[in-house]
DNA sequence: CTGTTAGCGCATTCAT
DNA sequence: ATGAATGCGCTAACAG
């Protein structure tokens, strides 16, 4: 910067100014630095000011999964509108593990970002204790069933749950199975099932299986659990599916195997993802806004509401009834 | 570092020695000064240490876009390998823009990586002067048809295309379609489409129709431009698609509409994504190692192999005949 | 194994 | 509208 500063014959705090577009600069001298600035081939070094002026222009993200659409879409909302305002999201995967999301944010942390954006509600003490200690903001996203640490964004998944279940119940569906995956792990999964569960059994229906992969959900775990569900001597009428991959998974085998849906089996799955609608037959699904969802924590975390503002920001996901129930 | 230095009554340098695992520095006073930063709450800056040593634990990446599973997957094998050293990537996302990527680039350089991950070989000359200009180091990923800046890793598209034209051709199609998405601006889709055509056509056999999206590819994009074909007077008796989801789409369709495939029509993709496995059928593909690329171009970045070594770093695509064709 | 000295590349806070 | 002095939080290089 010095460089520069002599270059074009100016003071380095002037190269400073017109590097960040800060202060009063006559144009003259703006264009002059510039020029010196690309002469010279200097590329300003955003970081090492953060030094100074202690924030630097970072958002730190934990996302569960990088093997669901859903949580790329989130990201891709949160990188277009931290993009307008110069900031980067720096992120890490947790893998469902609380333990390693806390490692993530004390990691994350050790980049002195602007915000931390999370998944969920449920976070280990330790996070917690870090969280409330440095004073960081953070955004909770896709969940509010729970008290956020600042501001959450996202849904009811025990509204989605129960609504999925009356629906089915409303078709006249009385035997269920559940098919889920990360051998429980993914916690919004876990509150609908149990939703979904305790309206079927409050109607007097039954629920006849539950399966759950111990590994990622995938359209294979889905069709190769659906076959092992639908072998059984009494196969359930409606199957509700964790997510979307699964229950097209679901569908797939069907197919393959001749099993007409709904007739024989009804499904269900989650998300709305858009390769949905490409299916030959549309499942009956939950619409999530991940891409809203990423934008909206964006934004708070680049101009956060006022203490007065809600503490849970709600963006409904909608039941979207197909041709699979 | 100063007050944990004083907590744990050593100097202040020992306390940066203990932060970063550096050095030597006995058991006694490293438990010491653990204990004394957990007790006052503080957090490692890490970018401020950047500075001192000129660069930071980070590295640029550039994908072109996050539409599609291939992408993320580089991401996470980059993710995962930088992981273990301590280091994250910082991405951005291009749009398949090459102004894009230059701008993203420039942006990235100011964060003072210590390297840069790449898609493809194609990039603006300002680009090209930016990057000898500072030093970076560059990994370029996905393509090895052309002259990397320093290292490339992946396979030949080139070869990709040629080597399914040879199986259509040899399974005894003559006639065929294509179909792309993004407007061709897919420059290593548009190198297998090229390799494809010229073998078509050396053979004898015509290449009845091209369709090209001019979004994002998807299974919807796939399945509307299949329909598309299909409605024409002579249409294709194979269709080679510029990648998985857009050949799934197709599969849909045919499903779908009753169309046997490949009796009326056969079908190929390119990548061999996982979900593939998934479907009714199992769909011919080249299957390409983008989780193993990611982890090659981390790995080198993170000890970079002599001069003396490959500027091309071949991870093969493999042919996967399915039951489309 | 630990401490001292010097300074990384900037931005803040005044001045003018 | 621009500049000078000062320090941010940390690490390199060397001494011991």
């Amino acid at each position: 910067m010095h460089d520069v500063a002599r270059e074009a014959g100016v003071s380095q705090m002037t190269v400073s100014r017109v590097m960040r577009g800060t202060g009063y600069i006559s144009k003259d001298v703006q264009t002059e630095v510039v020029s010196a600035a690309r002469k010279i081939g200097y590329v300003h070094n955003r970081l090492a000011g953060g030094n100074a002026s202690y924030d630097n222009p970072i958002v730190g993200v934990v996302v569960p999964t990088m093997q669901n659409r859903v949580f790329t879409e989130v990201l891709s909302g949160i990188n277009a509108t931290l993009e307008t305002s110069g900031l980067r999201p720096v992120f890490g995967v947790s893998e469902y593990s609380p333990e390693a999301e806390e490692d993530l944010v004390f990691d994350l942390l050790t980049w002195r970002p602007q915000g931390l954006i999370l998944s969920g509600l449920e976070h280990t003490d330790a996070l917690r204790r870090i969280i409330s200690q440095t004073g960081v903001r953070v955004a909770e996203t896709m969940d509010t069933d729970g008290d956020p640490m600042s501001v959450c964004f996202g849904f009811s998944h025990i509204h989605a749950g129960e609504e999925m279940a009356k629906h089915l119940i409303a078709r006249g569906y009385r035997s269920f199975g559940y098919i889920g995956s990360h051998g429980g792990l993914d916690l919004r999964a876990a509150k609908r099932f149990e939703a979904f569960a305790r309206v079927i059994r409050e109607t007097g229906a039954q629920l006849v299986s539950v399966e759950r992969a111990h590994t990622a959900s995938s359209m294979e775990i889905g069709r190769t659990l659906t076959h092992k569900v639908m072998q059984r001597e009494q196969p359930p009428r409606a199957i509700y599916y964790a997510n979307d991959d699964l229950a097209a998974g679901g569908l797939m085998h069907c197919l393959a195997e001749g099993i007409s849906v709904p007739e024989t089996v009804a499904l269900a799955g989650f998300n709305g993802l858009g390769f949905m609608s490409a299916l030959p037959k549309l499942v009956t699904t939950t619409v999530t806004p991940r891409y809203d969802i990423g934008v909206a924590a964006a934004r708070w975390l680049m101009a956060p509401l006022a203490k007065s503002d809600a503490h849970k920001v709600e963006l409904p996901a909608e039941l979207q009834i197909g041709q699979t129930s």
